[in-house]
RNA sequence: GCACCCGUAGCUCAGCUGGAUAGAGCGCUGCCCUCCGAAGGCAGAGGCCAGAGGUUCGAAUCCUCUCGGGUGCGCCA
């Protein structure tokens, strides 16, 4: 139940009947109409732009649109006070009960207080993490990883039917570097002494594959040619690495619908349909591109390539598809895997991909755009890295996976409730620092306890409640006397839970989970703050002594905020605590 | 050279499809708390929203340019 929605559809049937009263023209569009909650709490509760937006259409100043529009509002059970201010800004007041009613929504709706129907049902398929399977996954895939299955979490609490899905890189070259790295293993294993050249990977991670490589194969392929075991070896290997990240994202709470192989697109014809389809668009040619300007590389040489005409949907140059030895750049596969997305039926594509991948970005979506005749937009969050210290001090750890901070490091060190808020209080295209000490700390500068102690804050005093006999179940609490919420500061807190939808939705629409967090954060220290004024005014207190039908209502009070915490941290992946320890 | 992201208080960062006097935490200053709701609380100072133009009723937000930082730029994914 999203209050503000409600409110706007007072406000455009307000306007409707001025139309047709001929206090304003025909053939307004409201499309801009807004109502929000106004910056300053002291203006009012929610606030509208209406007179300003159609002052000029309707050829009408803007105060004697909003006087008129206010003397309709006015009149609306809901509305205690409409007031003209500023330059024509409606600010409305609401009545308690409205505010009341927002707790007892909170508790018979639970966490879906909130959901929305937004999405209506969309298919929207948000591609994350797809990290190559060639090792565990390090600080950046973490950030990604949450990232993402945060996002999906919140479109589909804002209505959307969302897919969770993984691209695994199995197709190019890197994964035949994990063959061979574990070809290496695999001697070492039959006690041979060996080295790690550049361009192998040298992480012990590998030392068990290598292992069970020797227990599967004996000593067959022990001095055989690269040929003879490269591709079992491969196969062997990269399914060992996925197990290995299904256990690194299972660690962290991530489970997805969909892993989708590279490889699986070769030799099906798929990754030639998809080139087929864009030839027949006429978007593929044979040329030569110019060297980047500026920085040349030391061997260019000008040469002829398939090229996809991607600057015809937005890039800035048209991008190869075939290397020069007549084999598919990573981008064809790329093309082929989004041109299935679309084929399954998504009416919206979402990729996150790590900053350094930014250049990426529009090629991926000319490709969309023209694989879809422009129907299914792609939208591509990056995520900035992550910046770990200790202590305060730049932090690297480099035993297990060679030379960077794994996924289980950090989980391990911290727990998967922790990395993922802590990961969840920046927007995902800005930097993030990491303190190890700070993230665990136990006091009102750590955001992730602020949150937790809120909510088991609420825990306690259903305890306390159930130790003095009052029934506090939220079918109770729903039901209770909420008329008795009449002091300011509960209320307060009432308004801020009658934001929590509004947020979503917002939060949804621009694919920014950080909002969540944001808003739990404000959502807390708002209930600290009613909770600390109980110090000084005791009629504050959630346990009014004697008065049960009080306590009842103040505790609906407290038991909707933790619902909405608990709702909220949902969508974050978090787990609510019930007390602190 | 080009593209993308970023630039908001001393520090770390929010800021809604453009809305009113730009917010929070830390730090700083002052006051309060001699355990029973203080793993603190209240208040205050602190800003040319990098800079300059433009769009309009109105710009931190949209457009252009400049400066500064990051990332990327044809046979690596």
């Amino acid at each position: 139940m999203n209050l503000f929605t409600e409110l706007r559809a007072l406000v455009i049937e307000s306007l409707t009947a001025m139309v047709s009263e001929g206090a304003l023209p025909e053939g307004l569009d409201f499309a801009n109409v807004a109502v929000e909650p106004p910056r300053d709490a002291a203006h009012g509760d929610m606030a509208t732009n209406a007179a300003m937006v159609l002052a000029k259409p309707a050829k009408l100043k803007p105060r004697d649109i909003a006087d008129a529009l206010a003397a309709k509002l006015a009149a609306d059970p809901r509305v205690q006070s409409a007031e003209v201010a500023g330059p024509g800004f409606l600010n409305l007041r609401l009545t308690a009960p409205v505010w009341q009613n927002i707790v007892g929504a909170a508790l018979n709706e639970g966490v879906a207080f909130g959901t929305s129907k937004m999405g209506q049902g969309v298919k929207i398929n948000v591609e994350y993490v797809s990290a190559n399977p060639t090792g565990p996954l390090h600080v950046g895939h973490t950030r990604g990883a949450v990232f993402g299955d945060a996002l999906s979490s919140l479109l589909a609490y804002a209505g959307y039917d969302v897919t969770r899905e993984y691209y695994i890189n199995d197709g190019g070259a890197q994964v035949d570097v994990l063959a061979r790295s574990v070809y290496l293993r695999y001697l070492e294993a039959h006690g041979e002494a060996v080295e790690f050249p550049d361009g192998t990977y040298p992480g012990e991670y590998l030392i068990e594959v290598g292992e069970a490589l020797a227990r599967t194969y004996g000593d067959r392929y022990v001095n055989q040619p690269e040929d003879a075991w490269l591709e079992e070896f491969r196969e062997f290997a990269t399914a060992a690495m996925m197990d290995l990240i299904r256990e690194d994202l299972a660690a962290l709470g991530v489970s997805m619908d969909v892993f989708y192989s590279e490889k699986s697109l070769y030799g099906t014809g798929q990754i030639e349909k998809a080139l087929d389809r864009l030839s027949a668009a006429g978007l593929i040619y044979e040329g030569v591109l110019e060297p980047p300007k500026g920085k040349t590389p030391e061997d260019w040489e000008p040469r002829e390539q398939t090229l996809f005409k991607s600057t015809e949907h937005g890039d800035d140059v048209d991008r190869p598809v075939k290397k020069s030895d007549g084999s598919w750049t990573y981008f064809a596969p790329d093309i082929a895997y989004h041109y299935d997305k679309i084929d399954r039926g998504f009416d919206q594509l979402i990729d996150v991909f790590g900053a350094d991948h930014g250049g990426y970005v529009k090629r991926m979506k000319a490709a969309v755009s023209a694989l879809s005749n422009g129907r299914v937009p792609l939208d591509v969050k990056l995520t900035q890295l992550v910046r770990l210290f200790k202590n305060g001090e730049p932090f690297k750890m480099s035993k297990r996976a060679g030379n960077f901070v794994t996924l289980r490091d950090v989980v391990d060190q911290v727990g998967s409730d922790v990395t993922r808020f802590v990961m969840l209080t920046r927007k995902n295209d800005a930097p993030l620092d990491f303190d190890f000490d700070k993230v665990l700390e136990q006091s009102k500068d750590n955001p992730v306890f602020y949150v937790q102690y809120a909510h088991a804050r609420v825990c306690s005093v259903l305890r306390k409640a159930a130790e003095a006999g009052i029934k506090a179940d939220d079918t109770t609490l729903a039901a209770a006397d909420l008329s008795k919420l009449d002091h300011e500061a509960e209320l307060a807190v009432a308004r801020k839970l009658a934001e929590w939808p509004r947020l979503v939705e917002i939060a949804a629409r621009t694919h920014e989970p950080h909002r969540v967090a944001f808003y739990l954060y404000e959502l807390a220290s708002d209930f600290h703050g009613l909770w600390n004024r109980g110090n000084e005014l005791p009629e504050l207190r959630f346990l009014q002594e004697g008065d049960i039908a009080t306590s009842q209502a103040k505790i609906a009070l407290a038991r909707a905020v933790a619902v909405v915490i608990s709702a909220g941290l949902g969508i974050l992946g978090v787990t609510p605590v019930e007390e602190m320890r």
